[in-house]
DNA sequence: CCGGATGATGTGTGCGCACACACATTGTCA
DNA sequence: TGACAATGTGTGTGCGCACACATCATCCGG
């Protein structure tokens, strides 16, 4: 016995009513008689009807309209890849009628991140795909998106508060403590109390909840292994004297054994460490300048982000949503992805 | 102005002819005439006509049938993931009416390998997902799927000979390499020559050709690296007693600094471990039990081979191809996972 | 008592394509 | 020349749904 898919015209004729009146039982418009919306239901529960979304999309001929409000960066690797992962996604999707918008925001400008917030509210999308680094402001837009009923997905930052549909992106805290395990692995037997370094660069700290949870987990970790201190630094520019001054202070610390670079600059203490002695060092995401030092071993591990999975995922999960109904994981945590020398080849095949 | 869709309502019309005889044109079937034919190609290519793959297979109602021939094996958690990939895909893809018929050997039994091959054979399907886990028998079925012009995706295992529209897997020579690196790691600087082992345990390396190229990656990493040996271990039963005596005498080498198991069995040698000596361990899968001596320690690295998203990601090719015509990458090669304590969590949150 | 407003429901059309079928035209041979 | 194939071409229908529109009964005020 095949089992046939029940249409709206079964419904219909096992109810003794016409499509019509299951339409409109279904869709909640129009006026309908208590008798016959109950009739309809009732048929409706015993059948388990499920709609057909092809048809569906096929007959109105609507189109499905995605925003995305992700930084512009033309000289910032991950936020190219990023930007690549929602043309993967807007590829797969383009047989629905469904197009991607881009709104594109200044990284370091909070202010420009907001006018394109508003830019995307006035467009009134049928849903959003955002990368929320300014947490504040973040905070705010995503209150509007929630009075106008607009479903978005928050990918790369987490807004604790309220995620959308769905957050994609990877566990901060966790990712702390594995940058700090990978740092250990060094850590030779019987030596006396080490000391490891966390620095933030180029990043506000306070307004990028993402960055504390690292460290946090960084220093747990060490908490957890003992005979080990942790120390903080954080700098806003690395061009200035006071970024090489820290550095050369930092690395003259005897007892220091490796850093962690909670940003995707560890290029640039890698750079630094050239010329002075040469300690463990981790950091994240597969910039060409940080596969560099990753390759000639001034840099130990990646850990990777995959913007592009994360922003094509995000788009999938959007149109799923629309598209098939499809409820999201609330949150839908990428794996930590360790890249060494040997298997980042493997990396830039097949993610990048 | 809205850049319309051409349909092929368009091209009849401005080709002069009906739809029938477009239809009759694209699809190479019926007879046209010699005027007729040209006229429709012109207008095809200045119009670039792309046809909806949507309305397509609204209409026949035609079914879409892929047949899977992979191992079932209830005790082996490799391939209970792989089922779950299968399981994934199937859910993505069933609004459109494709179903996926399982075809099941058993693992160590290339006879019912062929025999599930025949099977899948006599249904016909539309395409098939396959692990060629038998390398002579699989060249065999291969060639009649050529024949009968079934196309196919091979995951896990490549057949380099032929591997249908698309492999879906893992470099093994890399692996092998990464492999090395990951025991190497631990190496303290200035110590006498060390000594690396390889294991096979529980596969028949002759028809197996990616222990093989493991293997040769793995010596070919430690050649480089120089100063180090490598021995090659070939187990077949692990319940014997052949196993428990080589594996100590391994360990009796004082050189010894590392072990490779080139299959998903390094808790079998982790176990063995316990009572003796502990020297770093590298293996394969995300089995419980060698999740279990990852966490105690005693397995130092994993390398994750992602069965699930092998398997989804098959499907997901082969459904590509047959619903939405779209060609496939012919070597998709995954990234060389490796998992530690540390990002454990977050793979067994999101992937499996 | 009839026209118009209103509520409840049924009917029809189109989305883009595949495919079956009907029809027109020509050629062929008894 | 009429019967009949062979060949080329056009028309019609259905897929499942959304949505506009048509229909019908009821009720109310003038």
């Amino acid at each position: 016995m095949p089992e046939k898919t029940i249409r709206i015209k079964d419904i219909a004729r096992m109810a003794g009513v016409s499509i019509g009146t299951v339409d409109r039982v279904l869709h909640k418009r129009g006026k309908t008689s208590q008798e016959a919306t109950s009739k309809v239901l009732s048929v409706l529960q015993k059948m388990e009807y499920k709609p057909n979304f092809i048809a569906r999309n096929l007959g109105s001929n609507r189109e499905l309209r995605i925003a995305t409000l992700v930084p512009h960066a033309p000289s910032d690797e991950y936020w190219i890849q990023c930007e690549k992962g929602l043309q993967d996604a807007a590829n797969d999707w383009g047989h629905f009628n469904l197009t991607i918008e881009p709104y594109l925001f200044e990284l370091d400008n909070s202010a420009s991140f907001t006018k394109a917030a508003h830019a995307v509210l006035k467009a009134k999308p049928d849903g959003v795909l955002m990368a929320p680094l300014f947490h504040t402001e973040a905070l705010a837009i995503v209150k509007f998106f929630t009075d106008e009923a607009i479903p978005f997905v928050t990918i790369n930052t987490e807004i604790t508060e309220c995620n959308g549909i769905s957050f994609i992106g990877q566990n901060a805290f966790q990712s702390g403590r594995l940058a700090a395990e990978l740092l250990y692995l060094r850590n030779l037997p019987g030596e006396e109390p080490a000391s490891y370094a966390i620095l933030h660069i180029n990043e506000d700290i306070d307004n990028a909840i993402h960055l504390i949870e690292k460290e946090r987990g960084f220093r747990e970790f060490f908490k957890e292994a003992g005979k080990t201190s942790v120390v903080t630094l954080s700098i806003i520019d690395v061009t200035g004297a006071e970024f090489a001054e820290s550095l050369d202070e930092l690395l003259g610390m005897r007892s220091l054994r490796g850093i962690f670079v909670s940003t995707s600059k560890a290029f640039e203490v890698a750079n630094r460490m050239i010329d002075k002695r040469k300690v463990s060092l981790v950091g994240y995401d597969l910039l060409s300048k940080n596969l560099d030092y990753l390759k000639k071993g001034l840099i130990d591990f990646l850990i990777h982000q995959n913007p592009r999975r994360q922003a094509s995922q995000g788009v999938n999960t959007l149109s799923n949503y629309l598209v098939f109904r499809k409820e999201a994981k609330q949150r839908d945590l990428f794996p930590l992805e360790v890249i060494t020398r040997e298997n980042l080849q493997s990396y830039l095949g097949s993610d990048l």
